[in-house]
DNA sequence: GAGGCATACGTAGGATTCCTAGTTATCAAG
DNA sequence: CTTGATAACTAGGAATCCTACGTATGCCTC
């Protein structure tokens, strides 16, 4: 019984956070920023996205705020300081373990298009 | 109570394939190329490796044997070929997810060497 | 006014993965 | 004989992501 790829593979909170650098959203616009900046790669289910919304809430990384809007509660998210600072962290961390992957992964850093 | 960093998150499989792209190596010299070929950034415990080799074979994805070499014993691998070809799809999915993500980390691809 | 769809939020529990912390054993160097 | 490098293993815990639900509103169509 395989589970399903796990596209994100702990990038998640990092992604969440960068979604967040152009300014608040709310947690379904999170959900399609992702997916539409991506091309569809990153089509979240909310089961995924809630949780770590409040994963990154818990860990002061975003602060969250409740209106409402056409009827409709909204919980808006934006970043904080520290969630700014590990924003920064982790482009650096990326940079470098993309990097130590792409060396791995061989001389062929892309397919030739011959 | 943090967990330590998981700096592989998901693409073990992915590099251990990719060690034996190469040739045959048994497990320990695997976590040394890993190690040495990262420049350290990937300096993984045994207690990550083994059972992630394990994983591989019972999966097919690599055939191990046995032998002696100075008296200790060594479980040498090598790729199978669905093995092979996993990895051909593994760096297919790493060249589109790395791409996804870097878009979605924003307009700075690379800091400016100025 | 009933049904469906997009919007918008949520939780419970399972599967998987990686790490910590331990064990066993050989060989070489001191 | 003790330490350190080599070489393999396992048990159990923590974290993460997904599946599968549940709740509710507004709008459009029938």
């Amino acid at each position: 019984m395989r589970h399903q790829a796990q596209v994100l593979k702990g990038h998640l909170d990092m992604l969440l956070l960068a979604t967040l650098a152009d300014g608040p959203r709310h947690g379904y616009a999170i959900k399609e920023a992702l997916r539409e900046v991506s091309g569809s790669r990153f089509d979240l289910p909310t089961g995924t996205i809630y949780p770590a919304l409040h994963r990154l809430e818990d860990a002061g990384l975003i602060r969250g705020s409740w209106s409402t809007v056409d009827g409709r509660r909204r919980r808006t998210y934006e970043l904080t300081s520290p969630g700014r600072r590990r924003l920064s962290g982790d482009r650096k961390a990326w940079q470098e373990f993309s990097c130590a992957v792409a060396s791995l992964l061989g001389e062929e850093p892309w397919p030739a298009t011959t």
